[in-house]
DNA sequence: ACATAAAATGGTTGCGCAACCAATTATTCG
DNA sequence: CGAATAATTGGTTGCGCAACCATTTTATGT
């Protein structure tokens, strides 16, 4: 069985193939009757164009590439809605890779995006291989990396300061006078560990850092394993403790199931800071201080420039580039005094 | 700037373009050490292979196309998870689309995908329009239905029985000494429904079923509007029940956090059961009692199932096709007797 | 009614690649 | 060592569509 073509419509239509095509593309200059019949022709047929030589021949894919590192993260799901509340409305489809982490899975999915002439290109983080960055800057693609800020952006950067949000909660956590801070982290990616330095930067400044304090896992983060790293930093430090600053929500989730267990009194005992504010964290007992970033914005926004740069508007020039900061803001609850 | 062929790599490594064709595409028969020039000459060139043109020549893309409802529900995280699983070590590419629960979306989304010669179609549910059907049923693609059981399915269905689930959870409300049961639901989809149905029907076999109990809202499910839904719950019925399900482990979650501000003794006095069983109920408080489903097997099924009609092997004939069962297991936690 | 401009429609070509078959080169074995 | 065979390489063609320019039709104004 043939596949049905442009000419095939055409024939039925009893018009030119170009014609079927402008009306397919909703091209002006048809006239409304003459439209009428070839869209008729179409659906009798069940007509679908073949995107595949559409986009050989025009060179133009309507496709935005998102890379993320993992489809667990919940954190992901908020992002690749602001990406398709944008994109689905502008006609852009979506290819989403998921690299587990792994650079050399980063570069490839870069690599197979590159063949399929993208219209953007979303990608979490900074931490591109060397090939990677140079099929990029080849590319003649907008190219957005979201969630973290970036040393050097390879065209836009939209994102926040781990770094600067983990000092904020340092602060925080000072201020509200705790003195024998921990740390507790899973799934230790580039962002995390500058969440880390951040907060030791700004426990440090208050001579307030002690390391055998921090506890991190390499695998992945999930409430279960907040509690189990809880129970390792009480092991490790003696219990000698009175806030922990979780790297996510769902570690800090698990820390406060584990002192209700414990029967520590939070916040008055031991205070716990998490962050993402997941919309848990407002439910949890006792509600959990902690993190807003704006995972939607990221993705939207990214998308937004993508779009932008794709459709330049002439009468205001902005030439986007460089970094957005998204920005972050600390949510205070009851898990801290 | 003129983008790099088969032809140009051909002519860097002194070879005819069929061959660079046969490296790329990692085909045998070619000699080692021709493949190594041609190697060297594409890294050199920085060669990335059109894959517009490839499928265009070849009529084969790689390409499963997935069409799921929501990106904000967090079941979907699972499943795809599953699919990508598969499909990434399979060579597949998945394409997203996301319906927001709109049969006209989910047309549209068919019609793109089948434009671009899928391998594969993974699509939620079975409420798909006429013309998606149709399109569906033409297109010589599998297409696999997960999530529920379907009535009448296109090709594959992968899911399970959401009114057997309802019926199930009905029988244990009851088996527990619960007589004045309740439901609460939100975005009542398909499947939704079918819970409610079989819960229904599970009351109703005790004649246990008073339908002031059933409180629903088409919006989105959250925490937020669990609480929110349980209030409306005990003002339409003036506290009296003793007992609810919950379509989703959100609401449940919403639920048990208001009990905790009324000081309704969970589970004595009311008993709270969710469904999903996502991490967080097992670390709520009391814990939830709910209902698991396998999202992820649902997910990687599907692709498996994909794979093996598109691979067919000789030996084992496997004609697949019909309904594959991913089933259920009540969960029994402390929110309920 | 006629000239002119403007809009609508059609014809030809090439996008980059793989299928197909033909030609060439290496390998095997008597 | 040479013929027969197998393995490797190359040439030609078409996939379905849109860009480009040429042609035809329609609208406009005097």
């Amino acid at each position: 069985m043939k596949r049905l073509t442009l000419k095939d419509v055409a024939a039925k239509a009893d018009v030119s193939p170009i014609t079927v095509s402008r009306v397919v593309n909703g091209a002006d200059g048809v006239r409304a009757n003459v439209r009428e019949k070839v869209e008729a022709a179409i659906s009798e047929l069940g007509y679908i164009p073949n995107r595949s030589a559409s986009v050989l021949a025009s060179s133009k894919s309507n496709l935005i590439g998102v890379i993320i590192p993992s489809l667990s993260n919940v954190v992901f799901n908020d992002v690749l809605r602001g990406i398709y509340d944008i994109a689905t409305p502008a006609n852009y489809q979506v290819l989403l890779f998921n690299t587990h982490y792994s650079p050399i899975e980063e570069e490839r999915a870069i690599r197979t995006l590159l063949g399929q002439s993208p219209e953007g290109l979303i990608i979490t983080g900074g931490e591109q291989t060397a090939a990677a960055r140079a099929m990029l800057q080849a590319a003649t693609v907008p190219v957005v990396q979201i969630m973290g800020e970036v040393d050097k952006p390879i065209d836009i950067n939209v994102g926040f300061s781990h770094f600067d949000a983990g000092a904020a909660v340092a602060q925080l956590l000072l201020q509200r006078t705790y003195r024998k801070i921990a740390f507790i982290g899973a799934r230790m990616d580039r962002r995390t560990c500058e969440r880390l330095d951040g907060f030791e930067y700004g426990l440090e400044a208050a001579n307030q850092l002690d390391k055998t304090r921090i506890i991190t896992s390499s695998e992945p983060s999930s409430v279960a394993m907040g509690a189990s790293l809880f129970k390792d930093l009480m092991a490790a430090t003696g219990g000698d403790c009175d806030a922990v600053f979780c790297c996510n929500d769902d570690l800090a989730l698990g820390v406060l199931h584990e002192c209700k267990k414990m029967q520590l009194n939070v916040p008055e005992q031991f205070g716990v800071c998490g962050f993402n504010d997941i919309e848990m964290a407002a439910y949890a007992e006792p509600a959990l201080t902690t993190v807003r970033v704006n995972r939607y914005s990221m993705g939207s926004r990214a998308m937004e420039l993508i779009f932008e740069k794709n459709h330049p508007q002439t009468d205001k020039m902005s030439p986007v580039s460089g970094y957005i900061n998204t920005g972050f803001e600390l949510v205070m609850r009851s898990s801290t005094r």
